[in-house]
DNA sequence: CGGCACGACTAGAACGTTCTAGTAGAACGT
DNA sequence: ACGTTCTACTAGAACGTTCTAGTCGTGCCG
């Protein structure tokens, strides 16, 4: 089972093996009766080119390193089409896994051995602190989150907005006693914070913030938190879908009619809102645009462009979990 | 920003190159005072090996390539713990994923060409041609799904078993009308299938299957046909945990109570039924056992071992979306 | 019919590592 | 004093590509 390589190929073909190189790459150079007979017996020996050592010889790889989470459905998503984006400008893509055991800096590490031409980070967890001496060092970006520093660019939503998206259309629904599971410490949470208490009070409402999580179990307890509440909230902004998810759990459990008692935004419109998607009322962001800024900024950096700020607006998708709030 | 390389770090310190890799590699053959010495000047150029030369040189990359839906949990479940596993045994993962967008000849193509020693690929629907033509190239398992062709080996967990114990569960509490939502044509759903319709036969149920997938939406949808009938099933079998979710939404909508007036099950125990953890009783693979298996297997294989067929059992993990059957 | 541009092809260096085969020099026994 | 055996180090080839700088015909123009 030893590897074919540009040799064997040559040699088989009685030619050089720059030529065979040359007819590989279709590259100009070669005549169509040689490049015809070179293939054939590039594909009778399974020649399959060695990436490595192509990208070894040339100064750019030509590779974007992403590095997600793999138990977020977002981030699933934008990965799906980063690999679109990148491949529309000639870049391959190599995926870096950030998991609960595999924290985000073996996973950067990992990339950077890869020699990727440029970062691109989804929201990231790593302190300002650590982006900054990574953006000095490689062409860095985040998705997902404010970069904090000014090496690194970032593409995010604006997620103040977004937040405050959801309230408006909650109070049109004449709800006035609201409620935010947030998101904790994970990236974005505050902002969204901030969103809905300063949606609220722009409508003169009382904002109640509970304090929640990016996964469906922080939605289910701070539900319950919610439930035991003399007058529970009306309207329920969640800080993800996930976390939603597990707040219309929690309402459909404790037999709470979602919409006609209680109405739920989540936040992402995620491939988890849309096999939910005759439910959940959400704010999208994009992927796809996402990801295709995402590219487009990270290439900018490679040109040498300053590390820009990206702010993509949401938008409300108005679906089955929210309604006229009870009279 | 130019990279630093074995060679500008051996300038700097004033010593071979060959010996700035010793030290770098920890391989015995330099004096603790130049170890110290050449470090320090690798730390301050900001040296990080190029992996990809290193692997150029070595015959084998000590690499195992890993190809996974982005959208199926269980699979980054696995992926995780494909990491931990893989770096047990000095080896690297290179991860590559298949969606919608991205079809599982261009993963596995990307892994191919950056050489990984031997392929994990997870649930892959690959034809059984093109599953022995990879396998004939390049020591090949596959996960979860029977590999069908004696050049790929597999690891799978025991499906019929399992779904059997499923079913055991739900008669022993006294269900007598079952249906299962199946998977379609995914990977394992005819295994699941079968196995559904033999233990209701054995205990001398008639079997009722629904087509379904491995989606919310389709347990979503295939809950709405369960429930026109006259007589719904009080115990639902569903294909997998997303496809449980889906039914559990469908039946907390449509106000049934789970599990008093239906019970649920679920498939593959992945985070999203811990994410419901207080909710979905469902059968565990587990990921852990599955991955560290995968690992072996595929090591075993390029230590020229035949390809195996490792079926892992089942168990049944009872939660709370079982229980005893209507009056 | 001589020069010259062009197309088809090749030799060999380069990329950044690792590995093999060495060379000095010190420490040791006889 | 002399080999022997260490330890610490080095030179240079090798891995599989791509790229630069060629060579060699062949056809065309004047």
């Amino acid at each position: 089972m030893a590897r074919t390589t540009l040799a064997d190929v040559a040699r088989e073909a009685g030619v050089s093996v720059a030529l065979v190189s040359i007819v590989m790459r279709d590259a100009p150079g070669a005549s169509d009766v040689t490049r015809a007979r070179v293939r054939d017996v590039a594909d009778r020996l399974g020649y399959v080119p060695d990436q490595r050592a192509r990208l070894l010889r040339s100064a750019d790889t030509r590779l974007l390193g992403v590095t997600f989470d793999l138990h977020q459905p977002f981030h699933g998503d934008l990965v799906e089409h980063l690999y679109a984006a990148a491949a529309e400008h000639g870049y391959d893509v190599a995926i870096s896994a950030v998991a609960p055991s595999r924290d985000e800096r073996s996973a950067v590490q990992a990339l950077r051995r890869e020699r990727c031409d440029a970062l691109v980070l989804l929201g990231p967890d790593l302190s300002t602190d650590d982006l900054a001496a990574l953006g000095t060092d490689l062409p860095t970006l985040v998705v997902a989150r404010r970069s904090g520093t000014p090496e690194v660019a970032a593409v995010r939503g604006d997620d103040e907005l977004g937040v405050g998206l959801a309230v408006d259309h909650l109070v049109s629904l004449g709800h006035v006693r609201l409620a935010h599971v947030d998101g904790g410490s994970a990236p974005g949470a505050e902002e969204r914070r901030r969103g809905f208490v300063e949606a609220a009070r722009r409508h003169g409402l009382d904002p109640w913030v509970l304090a929640g999580g990016a996964t469906e179990r922080d939605g289910v307890r701070a539900t319950a938190t919610l439930l035991e509440a003399s007058t529970p909230p009306t309207g329920v902004v969640a800080f993800n879908d996930h976390c939603a998810s597990g707040v219309l759990d929690a309402l459909l459990r404790a037999r709470r009619d979602v919409p006609r008692q209680v109405s739920v935004t989540g936040y992402d419109d995620s491939r988890l809102a849309v096999a939910r998607q005759d439910l959940m009322t959400t704010v999208s962001q994009s992927a796809r645009e996402m990801a295709e800024r995402a590219v487009a900024g990270a290439l900018g950096l490679l040109a040498g462009e300053p590390a820009r700020d990206v702010v993509l607006t949401p938008e409300l998708v108005v679906r089955s979990t929210t309604g006229p709030a009870p009279a």
